[in-house]
DNA sequence: TCTGGGGTCCTCTGTCCC
DNA sequence: TCTGGGGACAGAGGACCC
């Protein structure tokens, strides 16, 4: 499978076995620090950090050399500065990572068209169609290695898998700069002795249920009853946790991922309580959401404000629009109309306006007839009359308050009555 | 030590309706 | 007319990810 170099880190020798394993993983080596590092040839060989100047920001990305002094990502950028006196701290250049993450990905797609971007440096690539073309998936794999080396300047690291969750973790484990290969026959034994915390949707608290619990690692997970995931977790990530401890991962790589959401917030300098600055905030909040909405050509039926007090409480309240919209204006109008219902006995550290429920504007609204829910709702109410007054007696017309129509039909209506 | 900003997903709770 | 169970749904909050 790999060999260690003694970090923890693991990798795969030249002629590793990639039996059935067809999902790479590829992951850009501390992104953000990496590219200031290329353009800036200063920086070369130094501890970085990436974040903004300002007292509250936390660090975006380090380079690997600050990172031996254990700064991490997500840590406020002073607590970086006290662990690593000498780094430097770089303001983030947001669409310089954008212009090399588009030519990344274009590199991957190079290879496969099966391409699902995960997030600005990391993808997943589904290689099974393209064995004849480019050869195996850890040949494949060493051939995107050198590619993004040549034509970018920076390192990626990659895991090969049968599953997407055992590529993630496989790339992970052998960053920075290396390749993981996990034959299928091999996940079990992969999996087994690693900490529960690996597991992709185990965070600190989840990890902490588990370990009251006496579940420390994967192969702790195997050997406890189903229930007791259950119990410690919530019955969906009970279930996820199961099955992915056991290797089974039945997501496909996801080529068409649409955005669900799109928001902007904003931590304060200093703590605000004057109202009329925090509504004039979230006027501009409001206004940027209605420009990329725009932008992308989409409309939202639901905002939602998020407010976080100076004690660090945050609180997010939300409202269903009328009719959907791209417009700042009326996106604003009802972050307003939120924020005065939230009773107010602190500063506020954080405010943000987020547009939910997106869908491409110009489109009809979905009506009753356009979605499973309300088909369940004409179902329901339909086996209810008929539960009342008899399945014969009750016509699907009735319901609609239309003259004429069919009986209730004795199994689920068809899916959809405007599809084809 | 003191916690960003952009997201997704899940759970819980209250309400409405049958 | 009242009551209770149960499903659907919206809203709130939290955990998690990068």
């Amino acid at each position: 499978m790999g060999r260690g170099d003694g970090s923890g880190r693991l990798v795969s020798p030249e002629d590793a076995d990639d039996a059935g394993a067809g999902i790479l993983h590829v992951d850009m080596d501390a992104f953000y620090a990496s590219v200031e590092q290329l353009d800036d040839p200063s920086l070369r060989g130094k501890a970085i950090i990436i974040g903004a100047p300002e007292s509250r920001s936390v660090v975006s990305s380090a380079s690997y050399e600050a990172r031996r002094f254990g700064v991490r990502s997500a840590m406020p950028v002073g607590q970086a500065l006290r662990l690593c006196p000498t780094a430097i701290v770089v303001a983030p250049h947001f669409e310089r990572y954008l212009e090399m993450s588009a030519q990344v990905m274009r590199i991957f797609r190079d290879v496969t068209p099966l391409v699902e971007p995960l997030s600005i440096d990391e993808a997943f690539l589904d290689v099974r169609g393209a064995r004849r073309l480019w050869g195996s998936p850890g040949r494949i794999a060493r051939m995107l290695r050198q590619r993004v080396l040549d034509e970018t300047g920076l390192t990626c690291s990659i895991g090969v898998a049968a599953t997407k969750h055992v590529a993630k973790m496989a790339s992970t484990i052998s960053k920075p700069d290396g390749l993981l290969i996990v034959p299928a026959a091999d996940t079990a034994a992969f999996l087994a002795p690693r900490s529960v915390r690996a597991l992709w949707g185990v965070g600190p608290k989840a990890s902490e249920a588990l370990e009251s619990r006496g579940i420390r690692t994967i192969g702790d997970v195997l050997e406890a009853p189903r229930e007791m995931l259950d119990r410690a977790l919530g019955a969906a990530m009970g279930d996820r946790v199961w099955h992915l401890a056991r290797g089974i991962d039945a997501r496909e790589v996801d080529t068409r991922r649409v955005e669900k959401s799109v928001g902007h917030e904003e931590t304060f300098h200093d703590d605000i309580a004057d109202t009329a600055i925090l509504r004039s905030e979230l006027r501009r909040l409001a206004d940027r959401v209605g420009s990329r909405l725009r932008a992308n050509g989409w409309e939202a039926s639901t905002v939602a404000i998020k407010v976080r007090f100076a004690d660090f409480t945050t609180i997010s309240r939300s409202q269903t629009l009328v009719e959907s919209t791209a417009v700042g204006q009326r996106i604003g109008d009802a972050a307003l109309e939120l924020f005065a219902s939230v009773d107010r006995a602190l500063p506020v550290r954080l405010i943000g306006v987020r547009a939910e429920k997106l869908r491409p504007a110009g489109a009809a609204a979905p009506t009753l007839w356009d979605d499973d829910a309300g088909w369940r709702r004409i179902e329901d109410a339909l086996d209810g009359a008929a539960a009342k007054f008899g399945r014969g007696a009750v016509t699907r017309a009735t319901l609609l308050g239309v003259r004429g129509g069919g009986t209730i039909p004795s199994s689920p209506p068809a899916p959809r009555l405007d599809q084809g």
